[in-house]
DNA sequence: ATTCGCCCATGACAAACGTCATATCCCTTT
DNA sequence: AAAGGGATATGACGTTTGTCATGGGCGAAT
C-alpha cells in the first residue's frame, strides 16, 4: 500500500516542522518534501511529483496563490491545498481560479488536515463553508490594478506625492483614485480604506 | 523517569496541535494540557501545575505577555517561553519584565523547540541573540500611555475628531500628541508612525 | 462603429492634518 | 522649594487630503 506523497510549503519553520510532524503520525500519508517558500516549493514539487502539495498563502519568493497556479500549468497530477490563516473572501477566490482544490483555515482543528488531505488527493473539494458563504455575499475584488498599486502604498503611510512620484502619476491623479477607492469600499479616508480591502484579501 | 510537563497554548488551532504532535515525539516530554487562549492557559496551567508553558503572543482574552505575568505571579513553579512571529524588540522586553524565561521565534528550526523546553525547565534562559540585539539598540519604548491609544486608532483610519470624541479630548490636543509621537518615531505621518511603533512592538 | 471601462490629467474648494508657541494643572523627583 | 514630565487645552498657520466636475486617450466588447 502506498502512502499519499505530499510537499508541505510554509515560510515559519517552526510551524512548518509541526505541520510535517502532525501529518506524519498519519500511516496513509508521507511528507516527501518541505519548502519554506513558493519557489523552493515549486522545485520540490518537480522534483518528487507528490499527491498533493499543501502551501501557505503569506511567503517570500513566491506566493502561495501564484504557486498554485504554477503547480496546475506543470505539474497537473498534483493536487494544491491551500493552508493559511486568513479568512479572506478574496484569497478563497484567487486560490480557487488558481486551480486549488482545498482551502483550510490554520484555525480548524488540527485533526481537519490529515481529512482534507486525503479527500483532496481523491479529487474532492475541501472549502471552508462559512468562508465560502462569506465569499459569495462580499462580491467580487472592486478595484482595478491602479487602485491596489496606489491603496497599498497608502496603507503603508506614503503620502499622495511619494506614491505619484512612484509610479509615475501626477499628484491628483493618485488622489482620484484613492477617493474612488475609497467609495467603492465604503471608506471615509485612505487609512480605512487599506484595512478594508486587506482584510477582504483584495490587497 | 518523569518528562517534563509542557502545556502548549496558541489560538490557531492547526497550529497549536501541530506543536503538540511535535513535542510529543520527543521521549522525554509530555503535553498535559492545550489552550486556545490566555485565560484558558492561566486555568490549564492552574489545574496541570506544568513544568513549563509554550504560549504564543496574540491570542484572544489574554495576551501571551499579561499571561505570563499572571502565571509568574501565581504559579511561579511554571517556567514561561514566549513563542511568537513577532520580532518585536518592545514584545521581547515586555516579557522577559513580565517573568518568562524564554522567547523563541516561530521562524527558527522546528529542531530547536524542544530543546529550548528542555533548557527553560532547566532554569537556563532562552533568547534569540539577534532580536536581544535588536531590542538593545532599539532603546526604550518612547511613547507615553497616551500617545499609544491615540496612535493605536489613528492606525487604524480612526480621524482625529473620532479619537477625540472616543477618549473625551480636545481635537487639537490629539493633534499635538499625533505630532508628538510622530517626532519621536521620526515618521512623517500618523500611518508611518503608527507602523513603525508597531513593527517596534510599541502598540 | 459605438459604448464602456480603465487610465490619466487639471483645477478648485472644503475639510482634515501637522506644526508651533504658549499656558495651566498635577504629580514625582531632586 | 524647585524642576521636570505628563496630560490637557487653545489659536494660528501652512500643507495634505478628499471631492467633484470635466476632459482626453485607448482597447475590448457589443
Amino acid at each position: 500500500m502506498k502512502k499519499i506523497q505530499v510537499v508541505v510549503a510554509e515560510d515559519q519553520a517552526m510551524v512548518l516542522g509541526a505541520l510535517a510532524a502532525l501529518l506524519e503520525i498519519e500511516p496513509d500519508i508521507a511528507v516527501c518534501a518541505r519548502a519554506a517558500n513558493g519557489r523552493e516549493a515549486l522545485a520540490m514539487v518537480g522534483k518528487s511529483k507528490p499527491d498533493v502539495l499543501v502551501t501557505d498563502i503569506e511567503m517570500p519568493e513566491m506566493t502561495g496563490l501564484t504557486l498554485a497556479a504554477e503547480v496546475k500549468e506543470r505539474y497537473p497530477q498534483t493536487r494544491v491545498m491551500i493552508l493559511t490563516t486568513f479568512a479572506r473572501p478574496g484569497y478563497l477566490r484567487r486560490a480557487l481560479d488558481a486551480g486549488a482544490k482545498g482551502y483550510l483555515l490554520k484555525d480548524r482543528p488540527s485533526a481537519e488536515l490529515a481529512d482534507a488531505v486525503r479527500r483532496v488527493h481523491q479529487g474532492l473539494r475541501v472549502v471552508d463553508p462559512d468562508l465560502a458563504l462569506e465569499a459569495w455575499d462580499s462580491g467580487p475584488d472592486p478595484l482595478t490594478e491602479r487602485e491596489r498599486q496606489i491603496l497599498w502604498r497608502a496603507g503603508e503611510g506614503k503620502s499622495s506625492g511619494e506614491i505619484a512620484e512612484e509610479l509615475h502619476l501626477s499628484e491628483g491623479t493618485v488622489r482620484n483614485y484613492l477617493s474612488e477607492a475609497m467609495s467603492k469600499l465604503g471608506a471615509s479616508n485612505r487609512v480605512e480604506a487599506a484595512r478594508l480591502a486587506r482584510s477582504r484579501g483584495w490587497l
